[in-house]
DNA sequence: ATGTGTCTACG
DNA sequence: CGTAGACACAT
């Protein structure tokens, strides 16, 4: 399957505007983006992601219903990683009281299974805050165009590692300060696990990872 | 922040 | 094999 439109999936933004999906006209979040003065394009072939930043990033934005409705944003996940763009990917997760329960298994999939950055929102205002920022480059330090999904020292991922049983505040830090990326972790060997965190913890995160389902449903 | 049970490392 | 300390996890 050729994509159609490569072009127009690499396009970048200039300064202070953001390129968004034309589905995002009349929303909120589009709203209050232009109200913090970021200019709009809209545009229909973007292809499976929702923004494109003039910082190279893309936005891939999960909603509460995305994650309740169940299965099909998992797809588009794969589908947004897999479009292998040029562009930093950047995923959106809306974590609200609706969608909590199942934002663990979420991050578990975008960050353990596909490698990619997850920002946590709880809507789509705070999300316009987080573009805003972005595009008018007000954090120096922005830990997202960074190469954040290999440097992997962000409290995000230290918090994830540290859900799998076994594995606490020690535990994860000492492995994240082994590994480079989380796809190292998740499938080093148990002999490798074991040199960092003993023979139990060892065999706890193997089973963790290489168990029945990746989803948890 | 504290307590309790479990694991790791060492004598 | 038994103990002391480190650790995870719940309170």
């Amino acid at each position: 399957m050729e994509s159609k439109a490569p072009v127009l999936i690499n396009a970048v933004p200039p300064y202070g505007h953001v390129i968004a999906s034309e589905k995002w006209r009349n929303t909120s979040l589009i709203q209050h983006l232009k109200g913090g003065g970021v200019k709009i394009i809209f545009e229909n072939e973007l292809g499976v992601s929702d923004f494109h930043l003039p910082n190279k990033s893309c936005i891939l934005y999960i909603s509460e219903c995305d994650i309740i409705a169940g299965n099909s944003y998992k797809r588009k996940l794969v589908r947004y990683r897999n479009a292998g763009s040029s562009f930093q990917e950047l995923v959106l997760v809306e974590n609200t009281r609706l969608s909590e329960q199942y934002f663990s298994a979420v991050q578990k999939f975008v960050l353990f299974d596909l490698g990619l950055t997850l920002l946590p929102v709880s809507g789509q205002t705070e999300a316009s805050q987080l573009i805003t920022q972005i595009v008018h480059g007000e954090s120096r330090e922005n830990p997202f165009k960074r190469r954040s999904s290999s440097r992997l020292l962000d409290p995000l991922v230290l918090a994830l590692v540290q859900q799998v049983p076994g594995v606490g505040r020690v535990k994860a830090l000492a492995l994240l300060q082994h590994f480079s990326s989380i796809h190292q972790l998740c499938n080093a060997a148990p002999a490798e696990l074991e040199s960092i965190v003993g023979q139990a913890a060892a065999q706890q995160i193997h089973s963790f990872f290489h168990k029945p389902t990746t989803a948890d449903n």
